[in-house]
DNA sequence: CAACCAGGTCACAAGGTCAT
DNA sequence: ATGACCTTGTGACCTGGTTG
């Protein structure tokens, strides 16, 4: 599923947010998006996207308690804080409790590195931290993070980011100083308190001078190992491949190998995974190359540009009416009963909270809350704005996926009303089997229980910040890809240029899941729908860090609920919205322009024809179009807000 | 004329502004405004200055410090030392024996936090310090408050004065060392003797460790958050963001309430350049209050809103197409020649064209070049977006103004493609008479010299910062008036509520001046035309750092251009963009609609009547809406990645 | 040149001290 | 025990030198 996605991915644009992303946790998985390797002596993190939201930053909070209290509390959280004091062996949370300076990731995706790789000049071990490996992220954008292809190389001392090679070695500018120090004075330094083997992260860094003089000698730092002047470039080209290497290794150890090249056709293709940059916009997706049935007629006017516009159709109308509403139909799947399709648009809303009840009671994800002692992800400006918290239990996570980037009008998805952090409370109904490896999502096909509202805004402070992150992210994924599906069958789409469908995609997809998922928020109660069935009034969404986004989705959702539109409506609707999206960049406008009056002709068509009697309708809907332009901004604008202060 | 902009005040640009002050003294005045915000782990004491004008995008935060300690000394009120624990009730001057730490402030203007928010993160209370003494620097005695461009950061856990970061949290001495202590002595605390709840404030922050404790640890103190070293711009930037953020929402919903008073003189013309905040909130337009034509009929939907709709009007479509067109004639005095006015689209923009020729030997304002002595308003960062500065005597000045703010979409006008900075290139026709105290637009009527697009976009380094920026803003600020003007009178605007009318203006100017705006740019031979009469190509204008927005600005006004509106046609379509207005926010959807419909139905008429056989231009005309919005978000944008990096 | 690193700098924070 | 002040590091940036 992450196929689709990661074709939309700029890689730039990847990089941009994940590089607001604060640090933390890191957790690893191929499929969300970064990869983290190490070459020639530096971990490199890959920076890909789909998870660009990241939990931000730090584990504080209420984390901490058991951290201090009993700091030798071996909780699976706060890795960090147990690492110095107690048990040095609870430093990592999650599987190996190895010294590795990337140790935890809780997910079983994570590899983590091999301790006896960590003196050698490693080759290539691919990684993929998703969420947030945000101390990494974070240091980016200004920050003199050394780059590779578009991979971020990090500290092989600490983890951190690494600002260049050091003394032999990749390393922060945070342990470049620190070695400088230490040999330039000839250091002593104290003891270590404990058994001189405390593992040196970025966190943790500062606890034990001992231990992290001894690492930096131990991964190969010296004054004679420096390195003046540029990097060769056969180095460089060394270091490419081995990274490439590595990265299919992994890839193909991660997902077995034939399997998913069923399911993810696209994968190799998704320029997310790849050498970002450069190729994206080159990239092929496999969204072209079909055929298509019908072209848009009357190329308004002369272009300028390369690609001629499509040949003008001789489809009809109503083809195009059928074809958009069946490609509707079955890229809808969260739309639909599994067995049956409903066509008026009331029982559709029906249906959808039927089908929410309903699949509350089997495969829903939900957040439990429970003891307060999970670490927490969140950064601590995102818990200061979050304002108050209401109890003792209260964490504050982030809550925000962005699935894919764009240049200015993101298709991020992320809970516009949670993401600046959730106060929790007490759930009852708690299916702790539905973990991220347990997530019910099965590839080809989404089986009616994720939705981009899927999740109840609540955290489960037991769960890992990745994985928490994971999950959301994973609830948008099928939405995603179904946009890009149907966006696939409008007719005339796959005869724009893969570029242009991209763009249209990226700047689009926002808005169609907006019009797709309206009637998930019911304005005159001013509530929203989880997958949980649950019902989540406004307010209380607010108090948990609601955005205006909420405020404005209420209000177009009542808008576009008043208007009672037919499946076949709805259908061309979306089509309208996902070729109406943002033009800039695009390459040729006047192709895309084609399709939309098409699009636009067939949806007045039928618009006339089901309410003769409200002409304003047509109208309506097409100033819908401008509001959905502005939801998406706003919810850029959040989402730029969240990336900014995390 | 600066009412008007006054009106569509927002305050994140003041605050943009605010914030690169330097503190100085500061002083106390609820009403006038300083505010506190949360942000990152700090609450912050906004302190707005008068003198905030002063070097809008340069002066780094980290020079601030040392003022700091100077100006301490001479302050009349030095309340800190009563503040520790002393007399409790003493320190706080005034009304509230509250146990606030920021007390007493000399000026009775002072209002402390309110004791029923002391327990809760305070989210947004608004103090304003201006220039005299603060809680805050009562305590500066060589106490170690950290600021924030001037803001002065508050503890996070009792709200004393923070004097850093300390373990991930702004966070006062006091908080510190006692966390501090916590911690490393590993100690447990007595049982709270109350219910585990007591609220931490500075006055009674000793009462009780184990809620003290909690506290910290709630806000989010931990070991694992530390943060070492200088801190990095990119959080300062975010910083500045979240502040930004949160003045706005402050802003709104004081401007909300209590924004109708009188109108202001005009005196301070632009917002920016003015003493941003306090006054702006309260401001109070002219736009309202006075008698309306028209209002608009059948309220669409029932409301439940506070406001009723305006009530149906009788007034004709013709009418209204009548009232409309004049009122864009009358209050569009750059699109007409001094004496005439001519109804041809094309004439209209050739007139343009002439006009501005002509008003270049007269009255134009010219920024020449001369040696690259000016201060430089702009930012190291700006330079270093820039990259190369093209020579010795290159000077990275930035060219952008706001002349409003809004809540997201900015109606800030900047000139989108210089504003990234610009190199410089001499230029010979000077007026060095027209200097800001000479600008010669006269009050009531522009004189058909000033237009956004009016000034070269090179800019004379001689000039202080201030003073371009005052002459980039007062040379849209005839435009904005303009428009608001327009506004006026639009038949039925004027029911709207205050409220709303200045929602729309603030969210809409920007998309009508694109509009009034669009003939400037010529698509075809991809030129801008500058009030000086001089064409810039694009890509000159690119190299200088032009954004992406100026080619989707081309796109739009190329688009636009070939629809071949008519002046009524232009003018209706203009009312239905500022009606249409991105509506998050406003007060009476409803009214609003109502008006939009009005304005739509008149716009399709006349369209009809023009272009019988043109079906689709009502239709086109309809999606440019959403064009509009995208550019104007795309302004935002650009504007916003200005102000995070000036 | 421009990429790239050692080393310097100094804003900042942890932790210690000691009068209160 | 508290917290204002002090000492000792830390690390983000910058500068200047080195190399391809």
């Amino acid at each position: 599923m992450t196929t689709h996605l990661k074709i939309l991915d700029g890689g730039a644009e990847v990089l941009g947010q994940n590089l607001q992303l604060n640090d933390g946790v890191q957790k690893v998985n191929f499929s969300a998006g970064v990869v983290e390797c190490q070459v020639d002596g530096g971990v490199i993190a890959y920076i890909s996207s789909s998870s660009s939201a990241s939990s931000p930053s730090s584990c504080h909070s209420d984390s901490s308690n058991s951290s201090f209290q009993s700091s030798s509390s071996s909780l699976p959280s706060s890795p960090s804080s147990s690492a110095s004091e107690g048990s040095s062996g609870g430093s990592s949370c999650g599987s190996a409790g190895n010294g590795s300076s990337r140790s935890d990731f809780s997910s079983g995706t994570f590899t983590t590195i091999d301790e006896s790789q960590k003196n050698q000049q490693v080759d290539t071990l691919c990684i993929k931290t998703t969420y947030t490996s945000a101390a990494i992220l974070a240091k980016a954008p200004g920050g003199v993070s050394t780059k590779f292809n578009g991979m971020i190389l990090l500290c092989k001392v600490c983890g951190d980011v690494a600002s260049g090679f050091h003394y032999g070695v990749h390393a922060c500018e945070g342990c470049k100083g620190f070695f400088r120090r230490s040999i330039q004075q000839n250091i002593q330094y104290k003891k270590c308190l404990k058994n001189e083997s405390c593992s040196i992260m970025r966190m943790n860094r500062n606890r034990c001078q001992q231990c992290r003089f001894k690492k930096c000698l131990s991964v190969g730092m010296s004054r004679d190992a420096v390195r003046f002047g540029r990097i060769p470039k056969r180095e460089k080209q060394r270091m490419l491949l081995e990274m490439q290497t590595a990265m299919k290794t992994m890839m193909n150890s991660q997902f077995g190998s034939s399997a998913h090249q069923e399911a993810l056709p696209d994968y190799q293709a998704s320029p997310a995974l790849l050498p970002p940059m450069p190729p994206i916009v080159n990239e092929k997706l496999d969204v072209i190359g079909q055929n298509n049935q019908v072209k848009s007629p009357t190329p308004p006017a002369p272009s300028s540009h390369p690609l001629p516009p499509p040949a003008p159709s001789d489809v009809s109308k109503e083809d195009v009416i059928g074809t958009v509403t069946r490609a509707h139909r079955e890229t809808f799947m969260y739309n639909q009963e599994p067995s049956e399709i409903r066509n008026d648009a009331n029982h559709l809303m029906e249906g959808r909270m039927n089908n929410v009840k309903h699949l509350t009671k089997s495969n829903n994800i939900h957040f439990n809350n429970g003891p307060s002692t999970a670490r927490c992800p969140v950064s601590e400006s995102q818990n200061y704005i979050n304002g108050q918290h209401r109890g003792k239990n209260t964490a504050g996570y982030s809550n925000i996926h962005s699935v894919q980037y764009s240049n200015h009008h993101h298709t991020n998805i992320s809970s516009g009303f949670s993401h600046k952090g959730c106060s929790q409370r007490s759930m009852s109904d708690v299916s702790p089997a539905h973990r991220m490896n347990g997530y019910p999502c099965n590839r080809g096909r989404r089986m009616h229980l994720v939705c981009p509202m899927s999740m109840s805004p609540f955290i489960d402070p037991n769960k890992s910040g990745p994985q928490i992150w994971e999950e959301f992210s994973m609830s948008f994924t099928p939405a995603v890809k179904e946009v890009v599906e149907f966006a696939k069958r409008i007719p005339g789409f796959k005869d724009l240029s893969q570029y242009d469908q991209v763009n249209l995609l990226k700047a689009g997809t926002f808005e169609v899941l907006m019009v797709r998922f309206a009637s998930l928020f019911d304005a005159k109660e001013r509530t929203v729908t989880f997958l949980s069935g649950k019902k989540f009034c406004v307010d209380e969404l607010r108090s948990m860090g609601a955005g205006e986004l909420l405020n404005s989705v209420f209000d177009f959702s009542e808008k576009l609920g008043a208007l009672q539109l037919s499946e076949e409506e709805m259908s061309l609707f979306t089509a309208v919205v996902l070729v109406s999206a943002d033009r800039s960049g695009l390459e040729n406008v006047n192709s895309v322009e084609a399709l939309q009056e098409t699009l636009i002709r067939a949806l007045r068509t039928i618009i006339m024809k089901n309410h003769p009697n409200e002409a304003s309708t047509f109208t309506r809907l097409l100033l819908k179009l401008a509001d959905l332009r502005s939801l998406n901004n706003l919810h850029s604008d959040e989402l730029l807000a969240f990336k900014i202060h995390p």
